[in-house]
DNA sequence: ATCCTAAAACTAATATCATTAGTTTTGGCG
DNA sequence: CGCCAAAACTAATGATATTAGTTTTAGGAT
């Protein structure tokens, strides 16, 4: 019932990861991913339906593996140093994870349910750490936004290389969650 | 000296745009392009050098775009108005040209000095504003950063479809604006 | 042990790209 | 009116995704 075992959807979607890692998630082809597994890429087929698939694959994992990452660093650090740490640790996973972190907001389908899940997750994690600023309903969700906005947007620009001159990014980081968080009482009137 | 004018590299550009803001900017390749105007594709590399010119082409053309309605909404108005206005002339750009938008962190080469140049003058403009709030030196780089990251990932959530829920999202933009005005204090220790 | 079968690999073929080489067309200038 | 260079064209090559159809093979059944 299993000729030629060891290779199934798993193994194809972390050869794809590591591909987009390396070489950017443009190079994630199904040519590129059978030739680092040692197969003709129609033999990728028996496992996975075609590049489309294998792309929602590298969105759902990214957005998991992303929660999973700002999950642990809000793990008992309420408030305040919850978002820092929280920051942290989504810059960082788009440091260490280039190609997959593309692919967040790369989907095939963005509207598909699975997507709108998985990225759900990420906005009640970061809802709840809004609680502790006082902001509840429309409030916090515009927060979250306006959180997600800030964090998306520093760690695209830092992976394409948008940030020309040569001044600390770290230290741009920081001050930038500062200023968020002194500002977050703005949310508060609505 | 000019059998069958009329085709120039700009007309080949224009082309381009439409496409982009109407399919997206994956959609802009040269068989595409060169469909619209009703030639065979090879005849485009008589006026550009092939898809990556073409796609920095529209890189350099969204940011001097860019750049233009920013600086149009900064006219006359100092301080945290412009500011509020900047931001507003920057995601209706997105919104109104989502294709071209699309070019301005893809380009085929973001090390090329005529991307830093095209992305200097946006960052000068926004540089300027922010002496309005006391800020110079590299605290006003950081600023500047904090507030394109701001505006870079809400466009780009907004265009890619991040932002799932019925909530509106002029209000989000409007709070994130004030509430990184009312943060932009926390520079000035820098 | 051998056989059978279904999974998983393969080859072959089609269609869409970008790109290069070489040919033809054409419009203005001498 | 013909020349010629620019600009279009066709043809060809090499990626790519994908489908169809064939071959291989591992493991359960006999």
């Amino acid at each position: 019932m299993s000729p030629r075992i060891g290779m199934d959807k798993q193994i194809i979607v972390t050869a794809a990861v590591e591909i987009a890692d390396a070489e950017g998630l443009e190079s994630v082809t199904l040519a590129r991913v059978a030739e680092k597994l040692g197969v003709r890429s129609p033999s990728l087929y028996n496992h996975i339906n075609g590049l489309q698939e294998l792309r929602m694959q590298l969105t759902l994992l990214a957005l998991n593996r992303l929660h999973a990452a700002m999950a642990a660093a809000a793990e008992g650090n309420p408030g305040e140093e919850a978002l820092r740490r929280i920051s942290q640790a989504y810059v960082n996973f788009a440091r260490m994870q280039p190609g997959l972190y593309e692919a967040v907001l790369r989907s095939p389908d963005p509207a598909e349910d699975r997507v709108g899940e998985a990225a759900g997750t990420i906005v009640r994690l970061v809802q709840q750490q809004m609680a502790f600023f006082g902001l509840n309903g429309d409030a916090s969700l515009h927060a979250v936004r306006g959180f997600r906005s800030m964090l998306h947007g520093f760690a695209e620009l830092e992976r394409a290389g948008g940030f020309g001159l040569p001044l600390d990014l770290d230290t741009t980081l920081e001050l930038m969650i500062e200023a968020f968080c002194r500002g977050l009482a703005a949310y508060k009137r609505t």
